[in-house]
DNA sequence: TTGTAGGCGTTATCAT
DNA sequence: ATGATAACGCCTACAA
């Protein structure tokens, strides 16, 4: 393997020389960094990441801590998503990533979590589908040992920025848009899963929205599963004339039981996964590019790391119909 | 941060008394391995993966390498239990992984994935949905430079395993079961890809179980896409009797383009995923666990690493129907 | 059986 | 502006 030591005999100079040019160092000389340059060309050297991270303790690596959603069976498409956009976005800035899953810490102690990490040289972290359940991965944000990015929960402190979308305005958008096209007057709304830190922000855009409107509204604890949004909407879907989901999800779980019991309500969804394609009616939808979100959260990491203040991020989202013909090819 | 150094101190030896423990060398006495161990639970100590994976050029960390299938909307189930799989499994045994995407090499030369690779410590590859047309990646193989498990292509040589299932059986089984329980005689077989391994072998089971029920076969390219699936039956679907599918995806299209046509046709599919559950009618599938495989295959590549030899890793499959009710929750 | 010392490829701190 | 040199934490001959 071609190390840095073969780029200075190469080019004449010591190896320090060359780590400075490598790390875009101030002081070096334009001679010098040409000559460099052109022995890291000459030898296609590419240094070694390792060896980077032993060595120097602020270019960490990151640890993506992934939620997988097992409650419900349809795995994978956000996940997947979060995981692409983070890793992609992560080599195009250098960065070392590690995927790890909740799951993997399940019955481990906040101590044995730092150390695990900090065992990886892991200095940043992403966080994808907290709730407040996790006790202990929160304690770990508090604990300021590193870096943290965290997807849709409004965590903001010295070290831990947030990054997500307006999820009052994003619930307000989609279920008004539902509603109006339908000439609503009850509404059942089927919420989230009551520690989910979206579900709260989610429910007030409903509330916001309700009140403004002069609706009336039925709250139901959907938990996010598909099967209790079944059953929810086969108990009182008929005496509403929409049903609003905080997932879509719920949302397909509500349309299925209302076809199943021959009657048409209008339904909205949140998220926009492929899968709303697949259920035959169309419903409206929160769309997000959960990939570009994951990405965006990487870039805020990174600014963290090099010393940047925690902060909260907004991204954009649309309102979308999904229909099977357009997702299909 | 507690590193092997204190441990050695608190157990009162020397740091490299300390390694061969943890290595699990031979020549230990019994005394200071316990001496050792103790010392290592007092500190909770956990050695450091980065600098382990610099000192010692054996224990080399892992690369999934995933192509992620764009081609079909329905991103994610499969490749995200192949990662979560692989993962999970190399926590276990206590191996490091990167996870990386066909995408990121895209227009990279041989040298340049090399290079890519060995500048991240990479010793050993899992490579999950690979193809003829991937002529570098077959080269990377080749190459000998790394250990490699191969899934689903039956690629094998000193340094490279394959594991998967038999394709050729799994698709006779899921095809005569459906073939005899509707008591078929034409039957419409769209397939994969044309490059894909498993395509061909799926098409070969197809021709063993027409040849000994002595039926009719047409074969049309679905390419594993749900649209061209989709045309290819509401073009010749009435004229068959049943339709068989080298995918679960392609069995949905061909599903979707029936019920459209308002004619009844059995469908079976291939891979068993949850998305089957959602479009109404059941069918015949080969159901299998890629998490499972995919620990497997980290499995058969630790083995490699550790001066295995390539082989042929078979895995178990089962024929299901996905029901809508089974999967939600 | 145990310890000493050199090396893995970088980065970072000093002199120069 | 440049270059020695000491870390970083661990592994592994080799020596004791």
């Amino acid at each position: 393997m071609i190390s840095i030591k073969d780029v200075a005999r190469q080019a004449g100079v010591a190896i320090s020389t060359v780590s400075k040019v490598l790390n875009h160092y101030p002081n070096v000389s334009e001679e010098t960094r040409e000559k460099v340059n052109k022995a890291v060309e000459e030898l296609n050297f590419l240094p070694n990441s390792v060896a980077a991270a032993l060595s120097s303790k602020q270019a960490g690596r990151v640890a993506l801590l992934v939620n997988l959603s097992k409650k419900t069976q349809v795995v994978g498409e956000i996940d997947l998503q979060y995981i692409q956009g983070a890793i992609n976005k992560a080599m195009e800035l250098n960065l070392d990533v590690i995927t790890l899953f909740f799951s993997m810490f399940q019955n481990r102690t906040l101590e044995e979590m730092i150390r695990y990490l900090k065992s990886q040289s892991i200095t940043g972290i992403i966080i994808y589908g907290l709730t407040r359940e996790e006790e202990t991965l929160l304690e770990l944000i508090d604990s300021s040992q590193f870096k943290c990015v965290i997807i849709d929960a409004p965590i903001v402190n010295e070290n831990t920025s947030c990054v997500g979308i307006d999820n009052l305005r994003a619930q307000y958008d989609v279920a008004r848009k539902t509603i109006e096209e339908n000439n609503c007057k009850k509404v059942l709304y089927i919420t989230g899963k009551k520690n989910g830190y979206v579900t709260d922000e989610r429910l007030h855009g409903m509330e916001e929205l309700t009140k403004e409107l002069g609706l009336t509204m039925m709250v139901c604890d959907g938990s996010f599963s598909e099967l209790r949004s079944r059953n929810i909407t086969l108990k009182y879907g008929k005496d509403n004339d929409v049903v609003v989901c905080a997932s879509d999800l719920m949302a397909i779980g509500a349309m299925k039981a209302l076809t199943e019991m021959d009657i048409f309500r209008p339904v909205c969804g949140f998220d926009g996964i492929i899968l709303m394609g697949y259920v035959g009616k169309q419903m409206n939808t929160v769309r997000q590019n959960f990939a570009e979100i994951s990405a965006m959260a990487m870039e805020e990491l990174q600014r963290l790391m090099s010393g940047g203040k925690g902060r909260r991020v907004g991204t954009a989202y649309t309102l979308a119909r999904m229909k099977y013909m357009d997702i299909i090819c």
